[in-house]
DNA sequence: CGGAACGTTGATTCTCCTCAAGCGGGGTGG
DNA sequence: CCACCCCGCTTGAGGAGAATCAACGTTCCG
């Protein structure tokens, strides 16, 4: 947050997104481009609202920090529908009318890039592999609401929280935001909590169980997963089919 | 299920489709003749699986009967994601690569046309109104993925059994299918406990309650909702936001 | 008549929630 | 510089909601 050139991690920022979509289709450099050269656009604090569940859903992509999609009742419970990772796009399709779906929040400090520009080639339809990384990047953001019906539905606390983190994990990893077991982490318990449909208190528990099992290893804002084989079974968290995602 | 006349009944089959897109987008004559038209596929009998988690989807829409896409964990707990009702597609869209998703089994005994021609129609981008519909259902869809992460997260017994209602009911009353506060009502407790993230025994103890506190009623294959408005505000439904499906 | 599928009931258990309090670090203002 | 506070984490006690286990009743159907 605080790097001594801003500028130079720009580039970097920007890279995550080609290598997440790069990760889908393979895109020409032109493609590239586009994505190098759309504008930055807003930097927000944590915790502001980025999208209301009203308003008309702008473009744009997450150069770095934490977001997240949620949903409020009335009596004050939040629903985290999905977490947005540096390099997601955050309403990047051809609809034009996206009905409004859930407000969005920061969870950490955020800068933003405008993708209004990646949109507009979209519509060209000209541009057939980069459509084809945003339809991929489409479909893996449904799936991953899927599973989070399928957490929040029928697993146990203790496979939600293996769950969430592999699943995370796998999204830093697509991206190039990570290449070890160890993960930047920001997210509170309560923040786990509202995502998992859990407690805070619940979560404290479970994840002291976690370190206690060595499963995990947590401290300083970052995450080190110790036994990914052994929480993917428990979690039976598997990765969209790279067979299509390399097609 | 067993009218004098199927081939009389195979037209309001159509409709159902018909009626459902033009209360999302206006169609031209053009595209209601698209649909019309569209091949009959297949009957399947209740319990069938149309499609493996594995397969790549041929689009589809629902003639009669209901199905549920859903997921599967080792041990056999299922989880429905999504329940599909007369007049839905299913896997009517522009990508071509639509990420293999999930499993979608019928409920009761099921009629399909064949969507081919249809999305084959949408791919050449000359049916704007057509297209759009198509767009809004799938947003429609989306809506409902997302309610069902937060009926599963954060609500309790009671308020996701009359969020699932009302879902239904409303999905019902889009289509034409139902036009009063009573449905046609094929799902068996399990099927209720599996969408919802319940025990069978569970749901049934919620319904009798939802019974005595004259919420609903419930017999022959029929489920009336008899307090709308008592059900909305216990399980803040919200139908997606009208001021978009009427732009 | 027997069996299968669905609904119902009771007893018991346990996962997870709520309430309440205390701890520790990091920042702020006096 | 220190006191204070806020936030996030931790801990304990008690309780509610929901799961599990095990029957049993009905209805439908071959």
């Amino acid at each position: 947050m605080k790097t001594p050139s801003q500028r130079a991690g720009s580039r970097a920022q920007y890279d995550l997104i080609v290598r997440h979509y790069s990760a889908l289709s393979e895109l020409p450099p032109a493609d590239i481009e586009i994505i190098r050269n759309l504008p930055p656009a807003e930097t927000w604090a944590a915790g502001a609202e980025i999208q209301t569940e009203a308003s008309p859903s702008q473009p744009r992509f997450l150069l770095s920090g934490w977001a997240a999609r949620f949903k409020m009742l009335r009596d004050g419970r939040r629903q985290i529908l999905s977490i947005i990772l540096p390099g997601d796009g955050i309403g990047v399709c051809e609809r034009l009318t996206p009905l409004a779906l859930s407000a969005i929040a920061t969870l950490t400090a955020v800068r933003t890039a405008d993708a209004a520009p990646l949109v507009a080639a979209l519509r060209e339809h000209s541009h057939p592999l980069l459509q084809q990384a945003v339809h991929l990047a489409n479909a893996v953001d449904e799936k991953c609401l899927i599973d989070q019906v399928v957490r929040n539905g029928r697993h146990t606390a203790h496979e939600r929280i293996c769950h969430l983190f592999m699943e995370l994990h796998w999204r830093l990893t697509l991206s190039g935001a990570v290449d070890s077991q160890t993960m930047p982490w920001p997210l509170t318990q309560e923040m786990i909590a509202d995502s998992l449909g859990l407690s805070i208190v619940h979560v404290n528990r479970m994840l002291q169980q976690m370190r206690r099992e060595k499963l995990i290893e947590a401290g300083h804002g970052m995450l080190t997963i110790l036994k990914p084989e052994e929480m993917l079974a428990i979690s039976e968290f598997r990765p969209p089919q790279p067979s299509v995602a390399t097609g």
